[in-house]
DNA sequence: CATGAATGAGCCTTCATTCAT
DNA sequence: AATGAATGAAGGCTCATTCAT
């Protein structure tokens, strides 16, 4: 028999996390997640210890996705430094789930220094690939940090920023931030 | 008797936002903020109708204090458009409550549409305060565009992104990324 | 200079009377009568010792409204028996502020003693001055006994009874059930 | 295993229309009636939504005893009219808990239009079945409105009215009434 | 594995009461 | 006489957690 796709401690952790982008680490709620599933409450407690341990849980199987599925599907569709820049781009700054996700536990480190350990773990990946690629694109260190840094930032900032543009919307100001970042 | 300087009412206003900056809008808990003024609770709905109007005051007051207090400051100190953002920079990035309150505000305007709608129009405020320095430094209006969110940006992803940078500190690369703006 | 006709103590008392009628006892709440007086609950405690003294105080003044009111004035009209009741029911069985202040009293008083022994008082006096009109409709004390009740009891009755009746209205019901008691 | 007799759900209800009795609507609080189930208020909540719904359950409960009870009671006992027409009033003048509950709901339905619609819809179906008996003694059909009303008003008032009635008890006056009405 | 049921802590809100001014 | 302000006791509701089945 084949094992299960996906188990059913797996859909504790996905649709934990669902909640996580929705409302912040508070609207994790143990009774609203068994809801969404379609089971009472009382079932979590074979899965996981406490609340608390599906939130630990939640913020592993983020760790793995944001490794294993975001920088390595840039990585495999090749091309230079510049091209996978633009493939990134598009993964990190769409309204996809996972972004907000990503904007949660920002958030969420802000007040808890476990999750601040992780997503420094994490930020400091994020910011080695990028400068691998702007290596590419500069010599100067100074250069590719500050550039690392602004993408980072920029990406951030265009989920959180509610400002208008005028005649030209976000995404335009967003793709010519890139080309400068690239230039 | 001279009217008193702050009213119990604004301390309950202060209070609150300090515990916005902290834990989020979930924390605005009015208990803990009676706690923290060292009365009772009872006593909060004597000037508020609910805890939901005292999170509205708080978002009024810190519109206020974002118009009157930030920008203010940084036009009284005179000096051209690369002084200003310098000065600018300053006021916006240090680890002050109030960057924490503008954090947590983002944040909060990702789930609450009223909240998002003030957001906004602080948002369109700051970003034409720095189009109009950005328009001393550059002719090219993309570029004063892509300037000033990217500037915002850093803000945000300097208090946001939880990265190491080697030899050296966070803020030496803040200043250079500024620098690189400003060019 | 004139006395108050009607003191700040009796302001209390008749609003109090008013809450009464409205929503039963527990709808008494000092805030609320503060408010329709449009004065603060703190005045409250220098007219009254606290709240159940405002209760027992309108429960007075209740008291002395039935017997200077209701009865006085049907006698001062004149006539017979017949017209004495015709008139005593057109007091008793309309829906005017006195009428729900009587009913919410009458359920009050299923569970207060005070209340109850206040109550007895009233109804004795009522049973009384229906006896003396039905006496002079009807020799047998047993008849004169048997009708006074029904009629209080149509009073009551005619305010809690929620039927319809097809094509008569109920107060077409009520006068023939008058009419058939005076018989 | 057999299922229960009474679910922890009936006996909810079934406690809220004993406070209820007692003492009017405000006094079917939720701690005190799982205070006298003896469990926890929370527990309360896995079984209703909130208050509210207790209290509209409490109503449809009222509503089914009234009808398959004490109506289906009287007739399985057969008789002429005037011999279930003493039945009916032993059951519905009696002091016991029902009664309680249906002065109660008489003085709710005052102030909630919710409850005066279930009310009407009880008190008619009494009329309807009081009109069937009446209309065996008397052809005269506003006779029989007219004992109709004044026999639930007599029952009514019974419970109400705190008067004394000198040598002879309240009951042997209720009887004489009872007997007068079916003349 | 999961349900039904319950506990108990925490929080929001209302309100009688107090008190200084 | 009355206001502004506060206390503290209820009471409604949510939810993490437990447990028997």
């Amino acid at each position: 028999m084949a094992a299960p796709l996906r188990t059913p401690r797996d859909s504790w952790i996905e649709e934990g996390l669902k909640a996580l982008g929705l409302g912040g680490p508070d609207a994790v709620r143990v009774e609203k997640v068994a809801e969404a599933l379609g089971v009472t409450k009382g079932g979590f407690y074979w899965h996981f210890d406490d609340r608390r341990a599906l939130l630990e849980e939640m913020l592993d199987a983020w760790e793995r996705l944001m490794i294993d599925d975001v920088i390595e599907r840039v990585e495999r569709g090749g091309g230079d430094a510049r091209a996978r820049l633009r493939r990134l781009s598009a993964l990190a700054g769409s309204g996809r789930a996972l972004v907000k996700i990503d904007l949660a536990i920002r958030d969420w480190a802000r007040r808890d220094k476990g999750v601040e350990r992780r997503l420094r773990r994490l930020d400091n990946r994020r910011m080695e690939y990028l400068r691998s690629l702007f290596r590419e694109i500069s010599d100067d260190p100074d250069q590719v940090e500050v550039r690392s840094l602004l993408l980072i930032s920029l990406w951030i900032g265009n989920a959180l920023i509610a400002a208008d543009h005028g005649a030209v919307s976000r995404s335009e100001v967003v793709i010519r931030a890139l080309g400068w970042l690239q230039a």
